[in-house]
DNA sequence: CATCCTTTGACTTTGTTTGACTTTCATTTC
DNA sequence: GAAATGAAAGTCAAACAAAGTCAAAGGATG
């Protein structure tokens, strides 16, 4: 089995995927195309040949100065901190009859569900953004009733 | 991930509100600039495209001696269609006993409360990914109990 | 040899940096 | 108090830096 040069372009940003910590990465396409003696657009073909949502990647570039091409790889459970700090506090919420279970099981469900299209830098905002928000309903909701 | 001048002058200025009392700053453009090493157009540049309306920032400013820029982060308000339709199909689902009072209660909550910071656009993002699952939860949760 | 995938390069679009020039405002000077 | 001065901020366009597009040419494969 011969290897196009866009295989072997494949293959090394999913090597590089694979060893990230948040499978996502960010590149340069110029200088990836350098790393590989070919042309800037061989890496934009390779990436929306190979890379696409079907297959389970995003993708996000800018252009300009200091532009980049990010690939960030979904599929796989997302296991943030803050995705774990919630459900802990969910969890601990419940148990101490703050919120019902029927909640708990809701904001559960929506946590795992809801937000996998974003990248992970924006998940760990919304996140972030509820557990605020549930931290002031709670306190809200004892006080009010 | 490779950083732009813009970028790190955006990050600094937002650093800043977020420690600030009352989301917002007020800088000299100069000093920024030299601070950063550059020309203070390239500030003007920043604060441009970066702290718009849209993004939720409202900015004034004045020239001559004693001149400043201020810098306000504000709370968009959210009023977009698919945060109407949420809320209007939360209490649907309540009406019909297809989720709890309860859980329409904190789902509102969120809504209103827990993603004030993204810029509109990403915020119908939200709402969107939001709509998608509920509509699976309760699909879900009618079949398994 | 026909079709599909790959490679290449010219051209386009988007985003950033820089600097020359303009406007506005407070302060000083007459 | 009006005019001059200087210290800001604003404007705008050019130069630069990167990614995207698209179509033509080249190869592999059936």
């Amino acid at each position: 089995m011969k290897r196009s040069l866009a295989d072997k372009i494949e293959q090394y940003l999913k090597v590089l995927i694979d060893r990230s910590e948040e499978n996502r990465i960010e590149i340069q396409r110029s200088e990836l195309a350098e790393t590989f003696s070919c042309v800037p657009s061989q890496v934009t073909y390779v990436i929306s040949t190979r890379f696409t949502e079907q297959d389970g990647y995003i993708t996000e570039s800018r252009r300009g100065g200091k532009g980049y091409v990010r690939i960030a790889r979904y599929n796989l459970p997302h296991d943030t901190e803050n995705l774990n700090d919630l459900f802990y506090y969910s969890n601990y919420l419940t148990r101490n009859k703050l919120i019902s279970s029927q909640e708990n099981e809701l904001l559960t469900y929506l946590l795992l569900h809801a937000f996998n299209q974003f990248p992970c830098e924006t998940q760990e905002k919304i996140f972030e953004g509820i557990k605020t928000a549930l931290n002031e309903y709670v306190k809200t909701e004892s006080k009010g009733g």
